[in-house]
DNA sequence: TATATAAATGATAATCGTTTTCATTTAGAG
DNA sequence: CTCTAAATGAAAACGATTATCATTTATATA
C-alpha cells in the first residue's frame, strides 16, 4: 500500500519539520504519480503550478522524505535518482534499459543472505539494493 | 579467478581494439590492486609513472573494459563508480558505508527470480544489481 | 493575537564526475 | 614503409547535485 499525502505530510511533522506551502506542493507531486519522477521531473511538474518554488527546496524536500523512508529513492543504473511514494512493503525494482520503465516487484527476501554475510564479514549490514534490468515488452517489439 | 593483465590486453585485441600503451597502463593499475579503484584513483596512479595520459582516455578504457566484462564496475550507492578486475565467477559486493571498502561474495544466484519477473512482467532481463550496504568491522569499532 | 527564533527558502555560484569536441598522433594491416 | 581508421589529449561543455547567504516564514510561546 502507498503512502497517503495526507499520512507523508503529518509524517514530516513529527520528525519535527516545518510542514511548508512549497513541502506540501512536492509532496503532492510525487504522491500523485504512480511512476518514478526524477527530480528535475517533480521541479518541473511543481514549476507549472508554483513558478516560486525552486529546484534547491525540491532537491532538500527529496532529500528529507528519502532519509524518512517516506518516499523511495531509485538509482537507475547510470547517473540520476528517481523517487516515488513509499510503500509499507518492501520491495525492489527491474527497470527497463531502453525507455527507463519501472516495474516494482515484491516477495523476495534477501535476509537469510543477508545474516549469512554478516556472519561471514563481521559487517553489520545496513541495508541492500536490489536491481533488475532489462527491456519492456514494448521496447522489445519496437526493437 | 582474477583476469591478469594479460588476458585482459589479449582479449581486447582480439574484440579489434588497438593496444596502445596508455591501454596497457591503465590495464595494469586496474590489475595490479586487488580494491576497486574510481576513476580518479586509477588516473592518479596511472599519472604518476606517465604524465602524458589524460584523465579522458583512462574514462575511454575503462568504458571498453567494463563493456567487454574484463573489469567489473561498481556504483556505490551514491554517484561515482569504481572499478576491478574481473573474475570468472560471478559476485555481488558488500560496501561499508563509512570508509567505502568493497569486499566480493558469490554464491547467491538470482536466476529463479530472474525467470519469475520475465514471466510475471514480459521483460527481456539483461542483467541485474544486488548490493549490501552497512558498517564494516573496523568502522564499527571506531565509532 | 503578537512576537521571537530557529528553520526553511530561493537565486546564484560552485562543485563533482563525466562526456564531447576537434585537431593531432599512432597502431597495426597490407 | 605506407596508409587509414582508430586512438589520443587538452579544453570546453555538460548535467546533476550541493553550498552559500541574505531574506522570509512556520510555529512555539507569551
Amino acid at each position: 500500500m502507498r503512502l497517503t499525502e495526507k499520512r507523508i505530510a503529518a509524517a514530516l511533522r513529527h520528525y519535527g519539520y516545518k510542514l511548508t506551502p512549497q513541502r506540501r506542493v512536492v509532496i503532492n507531486a510525487i504522491a500523485a504519480s504512480p511512476d518514478h519522477l526524477t527530480p528535475a521531473d517533480i521541479y518541473r511538474r511543481v514549476h507549472r503550478q508554483h513558478p516560486g518554488i525552486g529546484l534547491t527546496t525540491v532537491y532538500r524536500t527529496l532529500e528529507i522524505l528519502s532519509r524518512l523512508e517516506l518516499i523511495c529513492e531509485l538509482h537507475a543504473g547510470g547517473s540520476g535518482r528517481s523517487y516515488t511514494t513509499g510503500t509499507r512493503e518492501h520491495h525492489h525494482h527491474l527497470i527497463c534499459s531502453i525507455c527507463g520503465a519501472v516495474v516494482d516487484f515484491s516477495g523476495h527476501h534477501l535476509s537469510r543472505l543477508e545474516a549469512r554475510l554478516s556472519r561471514e564479514t563481521g559487517f553489520e549490514i545496513e541495508g541492500h539494493l536490489l536491481e533488475f534490468t532489462g527491456r519492456c515488452r514494448n521496447c522489445q517489439q519496437n526493437a
